[in-house]
DNA sequence: TCTGGGGTCCTAGGACCC
DNA sequence: TCTGGGGTCCTAGGACCC
């Protein structure tokens, strides 16, 4: 029996913040823009109607760049940077505050073009999706090109795209000519395309497996694939190991998910200055009942109730602690997710300060489901 | 003056059941 | 008195992703 070799695609909007804020204020064209600010990042304007912008170097406090422009990019600073850092090397850039009901919005066309040509995707987030090419007519390249056409014409701004036979690989090609790229490579490119890249560009292999690989004298996705299994089983775990040495392969058989369910839905923040349990106790109280509560929203709106509530606190060292709890009945409202977070951090540690407090609801279900008829377990009968 | 917020998946151990 | 496996549910932590 043979199998159709399937035509995957992962389509990647450009600096995808950024450029939607380029798009209500072109004027910042050409300029080094990071998107990551708060209130006082908002543009002012100015009598003759022009703007003023806030600068990098102006920034204070604990926020990090979520999107820069490519001219921001080569002065050094990227995703997940810190912005105190960020300023020292390059105070003059630009700075606004995310935006991210512009960002939903533009996400919404960009994928509604998309479906209107390949009606199968899977969303990965605001910016990039998956897509099943398989079933689609047309020649690999020209498809694609009409996929980019679609999206600029929809939301005028460019996107990347790789398509190759597994969404692993698609999602390694959809960077490799950005920004506005496409590629298309089968298994036949592996070795010439893939294997001289570094282990990194595989998406599921982080910092500490980078790190770890690195220790091993492993650097590349080729020499990860010449690696022997013995090796990375000693060193990964088999589950890992097996995984590592499939992806250097180029071997991926996930399917497109074009429907999924929600897991969780969280609330969390970083305070301003780290607090203290005892000291700061009304404030803390006062940001636990207001994350419960725009928990209860989330939860509503989306449709779901939870039987397991737990609270992440991050101390000042950066070290995360969660506590949970699950419920024999499911929570939907702002006052019983409070209760529930409040038992929960009974159980934690509270004497070095904190640096964040989150809330989360996990095991969800639609109101109203089966859980009326779940079984007490003998522990919740004779507690 | 480093290091946000919203997610997923995996592991490992314990309680409890059959 | 000794001690099996397989299963589910729950908790806590960690790696990773956008």
């Amino acid at each position: 029996m043979s199998e159709t070799p399937r035509r995957i695609a992962h389509l990647d909007m450009d600096a995808f913040y950024a450029s939607v804020e380029l798009l209500r204020y072109p004027e910042l064209r050409g300029l080094p823009v990071v998107i990551g600010g708060g209130r006082d990042a908002h543009p002012v304007r100015q009598p003759d109607g022009s703007y003023r912008f806030a600068r990098l170097r102006d920034y204070v406090g604990r926020g990090v760049i979520t999107t820069a422009t490519y001219e921001a990019r080569a002065l050094g600073v990227g995703s997940a940077m810190g912005m105190m850092k960020a300023a020292k090397l390059a105070p003059d850039a630009i700075l606004l505050p995310v935006n991210f009901d512009a960002y939903r919005q533009i996400s919404r066309q960009f994928k509604a073009a998309v479906a209107s040509i390949a009606p199968d995707y899977e969303d990965r987030g605001i910016d990039e999706i998956y897509i099943d090419l398989t079933h689609v007519a047309g020649e690999t390249r020209e498809l694609a090109q009409r996929i980019k056409q679609a999206v600029h014409a929809a939301t005028g701004l460019t996107c990347s795209i790789g398509v190759t036979p597994n969404k692993l690989l698609s999602k390694i090609c959809s960077d490799l000519e950005k920004p506005n790229g496409l590629t298309i490579l089968g298994y036949e490119d592996i070795p010439a395309r893939i294997w001289p890249l570094g282990v990194r560009k595989i998406n599921g292999i982080g910092p500490k497996a980078t790190d770890k690989l690195a220790a091993l004298g492993i650097d590349t996705i080729g020499q990860l694939a010449a690696a022997d299994a013995g090796l990375l089983q000693d060193h990964f775990g088999g589950h890992y190991a097996a995984w590592l040495a499939a992806a250097a392969r180029g071997v991926d058989q996930r399917a497109v998910a074009t429907r999924t369910e929600s897991k969780s839905i969280s609330r969390e923040t970083t305070f301003e200055r780290d607090l203290h349990a005892r000291q700061d106790r009304a404030v803390l109280s006062g940001v636990l009942t207001a994350l419960c509560e725009r928990l209860a929203e989330d939860l509503q709106r989306k449709g779901y109730v939870s039987r397991t509530i737990s609270v992440k606190l991050r101390y000042d060292d950066f070290q995360i602690v969660s506590r949970n709890l699950t419920l024999p009945q499911p929570v939907v409202d702002g006052a019983a997710i409070l209760h529930a977070a409040r038992e929960c951090l009974k159980r934690v540690p509270l004497q070095r300060r904190l640096r964040l407090l989150g809330v989360r609801a996990s095991t969800l279900e639609p109101p109203g489901a089966a859980t009326l008829l779940r079984v007490p377990t003998q522990g919740e009968l004779f507690a």
